[in-house]
RNA sequence: GGGAGGAUAGCGAAGUGGUCAAACGCGGCAGACUGUAAAUCUGUUCCUUCGGGUUCCAUGGUUCAAAUCCAUGUUCUCCCA
């Protein structure tokens, strides 16, 4: 089967939507964040430490398994679950990111980007309908549409025809797709544009997709153009489909867009932000380098349930281990991080269920941001 | 005993008359990071009341000008005896 995506309730005085996906891998409740594991490995940790955060659904990179090790390789190992022996929901994105990260505009054409491989040079030309036939043979359960993620600012004219070749796209990979067990999702572009968002959500409408992804976002704008972005496009998209916000993942962006109707949330954040040596905490962000934890024994937070807070290992051991470049440092603040930003979404849906999401919101912002408050 | 080569900021190490408060690396201190070309990148690191002040082993000298040249001393390394 494909997923299902079930909508439970809806929030009383907000957007939100408190729902689950069933999947041939499991269920899991929304709203959710999952977990980014680019190249197959949410990076430092082991699948059952992904599962010991609660991990619903990960992700993975068609653009980077196709480089290698190949989307064959993995498909003779039995599809993605098989290869990295995670047997949890597993969704992949299409490329369409590095069409941002990695392409310029001229090597965007009508039939696909014209990349060069980041490991050797080669030039390589991915399609909607390679992108798809790449997805379809990794055998995740939920696969992107190739779209072209847009930076911010950009013009209205620029915008519109790109949306226009987005929808294009997305129709030619919708038409290639052939896995019978995997989903497949739109991707709404658009950039600030409320008219384009609408446009693009029709005509993925139209073409009834599985899911909806919100595209376009989370690329230089500013956190109030990022939120009437994803308003512009849940404000139109069916209620009976999975929203999925792409990239998103800043602890208040999670916040505020699942007041908006965003269901799943996926973000880098957590695992770099751990290599990088920083902790997310209730009361905000942590850099564990800072010289203040050097003698600080305690735990990085005294309520989290992560295996690292769990097990009693103290900030000045963590950041003894970052500051070493000890492997162990980068994967403790990773499970921790992951952890944090999943087990944020669990007290979203139970504020969903209460019907108390904007005091829930009002509680965030005061203990996150402290005195201060928002910061934009 | 004889000979050779060194001594530069927390450490290592460039610089061998003016453009030198002194490259670069490490270490230290901070910051950034949002569908991962990111265990990466950026800033800063003598003192300062931000005007300036005091530095390149020490002392004395040459010069308009010395980390840089000369003399002496201290000290380190290596080679020969």
């Amino acid at each position: 089967m494909k997923i299902k995506y079930n909508l439970i309730k809806k929030e009383k005085d907000t957007e939100a939507r408190l729902g689950s996906i069933e999947t041939n891998y499991g269920t899991f409740e929304t709203p959710m964040f999952m977990p980014v594991g680019t190249e197959a490995t949410v990076k430092t940790l082991s699948v059952e430490e992904v599962k010991d955060v609660h991990a619903g659904i990960i992700l993975a990179n068609t653009y980077h398994l196709w480089l290698r090790p190949g989307e064959d390789v993995v498909n003779h190992a039995g599809g993605l679950h098989e290869f990295m022996r995670y047997n949890g929901p597993i969704l992949t994105d299409s490329g369409g990111f590095q069409v941002f990260s990695l392409a310029k505009p001229k090597d965007i054409t009508e039939e696909g980007v014209h990349f060069k491989n980041h490991l050797n040079g080669d030039a390589l030309l991915l399609t909607p309908e390679k992108s798809i036939e790449i997805q379809n043979k990794l055998d995740s359960d939920i696969a992107m549409s190739f779209d072209e993620c847009i930076g911010w600012p950009a013009n209205y004219d620029y915008v519109k025809q790109s949306v226009e070749r987005t929808l294009r796209w997305a129709a030619r990979g919708k038409k290639v797709h052939k896995n019978p067990r995997q989903a497949l999702f739109g991707i709404v572009q658009g950039g600030e544009y409320e008219d384009l968002r609408r446009m693009c959500v029709e005509n993925l409408v139209k073409m009834n997709f599985d899911g909806y992804s919100i595209g376009g976002t989370s690329v230089g704008e500013d956190k109030p153009t990022m939120y009437k972005m994803v308003s512009y496009a849940t404000k139109y998209l069916p209620k009976d489909k999975a929203r999925y916000l792409m990239g998103v993942g800043d602890p208040i962006d999670i916040v505020e867009n699942v007041c908006r109707g965003v269901d799943i949330f996926d973000c880098v954040s957590p695992t770099r932000l751990a290599r990088h040596g920083h902790a997310l905490t209730k009361y905000g962000k942590i850099n564990i380098k800072n010289a203040q934890y050097k003698e600080d024994f305690t735990p990085l937070t005294n309520t989290c349930d992560c295996y690292t807070c769990r097990s009693g290992y103290s900030k000045a051991y963590i950041r003894h281990l970052i500051v070493a470049n000890e492997t162990l440092g980068a994967r403790l603040l990773s499970i921790h991080n992951i952890r944090y930003l999943i087990h944020l979404t669990e007290e979203l849906r139970h504020a969903i269920k209460e019907d108390c999401l904007l005091d829930y919101r009002e509680q965030f912002i005061k203990d996150y941001y402290g005195e201060k408050g928002l910061p934009f």
